[in-house]
DNA sequence: GATCCTTTGAAGTTC
DNA sequence: GAACTTCAAAGGATC
């Protein structure tokens, strides 16, 4: 718990405290102990906190203990600046992840013990890293803090927190003037809210007098201003390090790009009835995108690495490298990204009030347009029922893990590809350093077990985790990308040829030369 | 130039 | 409420 921290940051000498970000109040928190203690105290200073607003309102006097959030209200734009309320803001904000069992999981014990079996074999590593030798994940099949069932959350700090219904801010007893210092602490540093949105009544950001070169470049992510000149105000900047010079630009052409297509309309206009029927005039729209996911944050932030390490540029391969990884991450580590894509959401729901996802649907016209999946009735035959229907609630063992993640059936999807093709259904996999392989191995010979624990699952970590790993059995690609096919033995990017390790199917022909160099 | 691929997660729509 | 769809990022491949 953030405040805890900043208390032991504090007594111990409180260095850390100026350095303090999220990862780091998470890390510390990671224990059950220290949650159960953080939620304590967290009620605690929360009534602290009352106590202190009232009685401060009155006196004047800063928060015991604390700096004064008050006196220290600088705005800080395009840095990661620690704050002096810090550990008082992510006391508030960053509760720890309030896994309800502990973190203790079936799934990731199973998996231990596979991570523990030698890996099979030397291979041809393209990615030296080894980052992911760490345990599995302890998190794996617990949903995410905002996920969680109210009776799970219920006395946790977080919950309290949000949603913010209608918009309204989280600190009704706190004066308009504290509403304004507290949203501060919300979007630490970053985001100052202007007093017409403080109370984030105000339908659009008030647009500040910032030059760019003083802005984060994720600050461009929802921000029309900078981008199209729209004067509408920032966007989010939640994932800190500080961008190049070239970053910058990058985003700023990339919005700029976004908006000029825009017909200088506000952000948030809605597109209207007559503009609805019309795609070119739709794309004319001013775009604004959606609040990254956590997984997103991890991927834009890891990717790069994972390029450097890999060789490999196409992007397919590189998220499925990232999506193993991302299962192999910490819960601590998870739980930063979530915590991250709660604030950009939250920021993104401040700054675009009237914006929903919807209005982003069908953006860029005929793009995204699917195969449409025949229907049962079109097929029929009762292998087309879905796992739910076919075995029943509780047989949820017999049930494929998409079903079991509410996704799509797998096995509906198998036996539509089968009726409508009798094509076999090659995975793309695309493992990239050795941790990658034992990864992919590990996630195939557990899978059993894994599918029994996870039956008692339903978080998007666990349950995908596995999922994720599954054979794509639905809908085989039509073609793969440069480095996931495994077929491509003349792909030079194949990682089926980088990591002979790496070919998961036996049945398969291998490629006639084992590993070839790719610089 | 538009779309696909590939991942997870959020939020939308459909039934 | 379950199931399904779309979009967010990325950049090479493909049409």
């Amino acid at each position: 718990m953030p405040h805890a921290h900043s208390s032991s940051a504090a007594s111990s000498g409180g260095d850390d405290l100026g350095s303090t970000d999220e990862i780091k109040v998470f890390k510390d928190e990671g224990d059950g102990e220290d949650e159960k203690r953080s939620s304590e105290n967290l009620l605690e200073e929360k009534s602290s906190l009352i106590d202190w607003t009232e009685s401060e309102e009155k006196s004047g006097e800063p928060y015991p203990g604390k700096l004064s959030v008050k006196s220290d209200l600088s705005p800080v734009f395009g840095k990661f600046e620690p704050h002096p309320a810090a550990g008082f803001n992510m006391g508030y904000l960053v509760a720890p992840y309030p896994y309800p069992n502990g973190g203790a999981h079936p799934l990731p014990v199973a998996m231990t013990g596979k991570m523990g079996l030698p890996a099979g074999g030397s291979l041809s590593l393209f990615c030296p890293g080894g980052d992911l030798g760490q345990p599995p994940p302890a998190h794996m099949g617990i949903p995410p803090p905002y996920q969680l069932d109210s009776k799970l959350a219920a006395g946790l700090a977080r919950t309290p927190m949000y949603p913010f219904p209608g918009g309204t801010y989280p600190y009704p007893m706190l004066s308009p003037e504290m509403s304004q210092v507290a949203a501060s602490w919300h979007t630490p540093s970053m985001y100052p809210i202007s007093s017409a949105a403080s109370g984030f009544r105000s339908p659009y950001p008030t647009s500040l007098p910032i030059s760019s070169s003083s802005l984060s470049s994720e600050l461009y992510r929802f921000s029309p201003t900078l981008g199209g000149g729209l004067g509408l105000g920032l966007g989010p900047a939640l994932v800190p390090p500080p961008p190049s010079k070239a970053d910058l630009d990058s985003h700023h052409s990339r919005y700029a790009r976004s908006l000029e297509k825009g017909n200088g309309g506000t952000p948030n206009d809605k597109p209207s009835e007559s503009s609805a029927n019309s795609n070119k005039e739709q794309t004319k729209k001013p775009h604004i995108k959606k609040p990254l996911n956590a997984f997103m944050l991890y991927m834009k932030e890891m990717r790069a690495k994972v390029v450097a390490e890999c060789t490999l540029k196409e992007s397919a391969a590189i998220n499925q490298i990232l999506g193993r990884r991302w299962h192999s991450l910490s819960r601590e580590e998870q739980a930063k990204y979530y915590e991250k894509a709660r604030q950009e959401r939250q920021l993104h729901m401040q700054l675009y009030p009237g914006w929903s996802a919807r209005d982003n649907y069908g953006y860029g016209s005929k793009k995204k347009k699917r195969k449409k999946d025949r229907s049962p009735a079109e097929l029929g035959g009762n292998n087309l029922k879905k796992c739910r229907a076919r075995f029943g609630l509780d047989q949820q063992n017999q049930w494929c893990k998409p079903c079991r993640r509410k996704k799509k059936c797998m096995r509906y999807m198998e036996a539509l590809a089968a009726a409508a093709s009798g094509g076999d259904n090659l995975p793309t996999q695309s493992p990239c350093s050795e941790e990658d392989v034992k990864l992919e191995e590990m996630s195939d010979a557990s899978s059993d077990e894994a599918d029994t624990a996870l039956n008692s699952a339903s978080s998007p970590g666990g349950l995908s985790a596995l999922s994720s790993l599954a054979s794509p059995a639905s809908e085989p690609p039509a073609r793969h990308p440069v480095g996931t096919n495994p077929r491509d033995v003349n792909n030079p990017l194949s990682v089926g040829q980088l990591t002979s390790q790496s070919w998961p199917r036996a049945a398969q022909p291998r490629p006639t030369h084992e590993v070839i160099s790719v610089s």
